[in-house]
RNA sequence: UGUCUUAUGGUGUAAUGGUAGCACUGCAGUUUCUGGAUCUGCCUGUCUAGGUUCGAAUCCUAGUAAGACAACCA
């Protein structure tokens, strides 16, 4: 008999997916499904940008329908080529495939030729006042605007200077094309909105100085979704007020019942983090982090040096949902969604962030064992790796008290703890400087509790991670922390650069790690077994590891001890 | 004194007129050769006031609060 799933909770629809069931329900745009991801390439994808992608490309795979990849790049000022190719690895490296990249800029002949159109209908005309005059005779949202003196020039005239604006006989200010719609309208966006202004003194990244005048975004948008044959485009609650304006474009020149439409969701805000795109190019180029891809920065390049894998994106992604209230989302989060991945699929490995030699009295002198130790404890297929035991080893600073309270589990005089996957040890004391620092531990080993013999499995309390000292790997450890040190850095009235969280970064050079790591890879990770989870740098080679963290794991003592 | 949008535990998100659920966080416990992970339990919520209905988080009205919109940016 056939098992059906029907025990398996069917996943509840967001608002959008609900949407597009019932257009397809509805048979509209016979049934086709088509998105797109329209990026502007001035500045490097973010985590928000990932929320945006994951559903642009998740509906259309989802539902049998198609996402393109379209480059918003209408403004030459700001954009720049090497942009685009970020942007395309990033969207790869997340797990999508468009099936066109396209370019605004692909259809600026189309655009001009239709606002030639509108021009010829009398709904489209040349303005020649400044853009400060252009500015105060919109109005404000409670006072309706008044006419510019240009509105009703001949269509002819209109259509000889939007010409000459394109030709480089216009000055970059001077003109623009409006079109023609209510000075008086309640939505700000229909008070003669610009179309076309005049860009001279840049070039374009694709079509260099072949055009001069340039369409702009709530023109070019639409008509793009309409020329591409989009249905649903989807984008952030900020473009709500534009959505009318939107339809009218598309009113104008659409030629069957073929619509795209606009549906808003709420964007990413997270704790502890600046979105925007300005803030994040300041603090690059004001050298505040060390560049787009800095672990601590929100961009995909920079979660991905981080550690963070697609997988634990995808999560989080799933995780907060889409919606129309703009909340901020705990970026707690996105840290649990990492250790929820990374748990399952992390190579534990021993390291030693913060050494403290600990000699084992009793062991012979120049003997090594090789300890068998489980790979991940969470994936039995794993395997196990060996490891070298010997009687000299690092142990961390913070595992060693010489007068400890009563809950501490871990190497103090007297009292025994497990060296992980080796002998059950019993502390015997340690030495110290003139200064008062210890600078050895000591203890004894119990031969009978290797690991797999039956006295192994006496009960002790703590279990400590320790790498030998002669065969330990010396390696850089990157400890990264949130960049900010307020919840909500976007609503404070401070200057976000003086809200940096001075320990956001700290650089241990002198760790330890077991030999096993020596034939690691640029952002292999791996959980440093009690510590967290690490992935190697880029900047790592194999005279000099550098690891950074991705995240720590969830430490109880700590917090036992904050208390 | 405009237009548009939103309001469910501390945070995010479900419930599509029919028992307010899930995740994160927090707390307590279980278990453990990672003070991790696992497992269990607990705390905490429908903005307010009316209305429709046998029945309202859901529909209607009015308030309140929050956000977006007045770039030759997207």
């Amino acid at each position: 008999m056939e098992i059906t799933n029907l025990e398996v909770p069917k996943k509840s629809l967001n608002f959008i997916e609900t949407m597009v069931e019932q257009d397809l329900k509805d048979g509209k745009n016979g049934g086709r499904i088509q998105t797109r991801f329209p990026p502007e390439p001035n500045g490097y994808l973010h985590i928000g940008h990932a929320k945006a992608i994951c559903l642009d490309f998740g509906i259309a795979r989802n539902y049998d329908g198609i996402c393109n990849l379209r480059f918003d790049d209408t403004n030459p000022v700001k954009e720049d080529v090497e942009y685009v190719d970020s942007i395309m690895d990033d969207i790869q490296w997340l797990g999508y495939q468009w099936k066109n990249v396209y370019y605004a800029s692909d259809y600026f002949q189309q655009l001009w030729d239709l606002a030639v159109e509108l021009i010829k209908q009398g709904k489209a005309y040349v303005d020649e006042q400044s853009a400060e005059t252009i500015a105060k005779q919109k109005g404000t949202p409670t006072v309706a605007g008044t006419e510019s003196p240009f509105r009703n020039r001949p269509i002819e005239e209109n259509l000889e200077l939007f010409a000459k604006m394109n030709t480089g006989e216009i000055a970059e200010g001077a003109m623009v094309l409006r079109a023609k719609i209510d000075m008086a309208s309640s939505n700000m966006h229909f008070r003669d909105p610009i179309m076309y202004r005049v860009i001279n003194s840049h070039p374009h990244h694709r079509t260099g100085w072949q055009w001069k005048a340039y369409p702009m975004y709530d023109y070019a948008h639409g008509q793009s979704d309409y020329f591409e044959g989009v249905t649903h485009s989807l984008c952030t609650l900020e473009f709500e007020v534009h959505r009318p304006l939107y339809d009218w474009f598309i009113d104008q020149f659409a030629d069957s019942a073929y619509r795209p439409r606009q549906t808003e969701f709420n964007r990413l805000n997270l704790t502890y983090t600046v979105m925007s795109k300005r803030k994040m190019l300041q603090l690059v180029q004001e050298k505040l982090v060390s560049g787009w891809d800095d672990p601590r920065m929100p961009t995909i390049c920079g979660l991905r040096r981080r550690g963070y894998s697609p997988e634990a994106i995808h999560n989080f992604i799933d995780k907060i949902g889409y919606t129309k209230y703009d909340g901020i989302n705990d970026i707690g989060l996105l840290e649990h969604a990492a250790r929820e991945t990374l748990n399952k699929t992390a190579q534990r490995v021993n390291a030693v962030i913060n050494p403290v030699k600990l000699i084992v009295t009793n062991y012979p002198e120049g003997q090594v064992e090789l300890m068998c130790t489980e790979n991940n404890p969470e994936d039995p297929a794993a395997g196990s790796r060996e490891i070298p035991f010997s009687r000299e080893l690092y142990i961390e600073r913070e595992d060693f008290m010489e007068e400890a309270p009563k809950k501490f589990f871990r190497m103090t005089p007297g009292q025994e703890v497990r060296l992980k996957s080796a002998y059950i040890v019993k502390c015997t004391g340690c030495l110290k400087d003139d200064e008062g620092n210890i600078t050895e531990v000591y203890c004894e080993y119990d031969p009978l509790t290797k690991s797999g013999l039956p006295d192994a499995n006496r009960k002790v309390k703590g279990t400590l991670h320790w790498v030998s000292a002669t065969h330990a790997l010396k390696a850089e450890v990157r400890l990264y922390d949130r960049l900010f040190s307020v919840e909500n850095p976007s609503a404070d009235e401070r200057d976000f650069r003086d809200l940096l969280n001075p320990d956001s970064l700290k650089v241990l050079t002198n760790c330890y790690v077991e030999p096993s790591l020596s034939s690691a890879k640029p952002l292999d990770h791996f959980q440093f077994q009690r510590i967290g989870y690490f992935n190697i740098d880029p900047d790592s080679t194999s005279e000099k590891l550098v690891f950074n963290r991705t995240v720590s794991l969830k430490d109880s003592w700590a917090k036992e001890q904050s208390r």
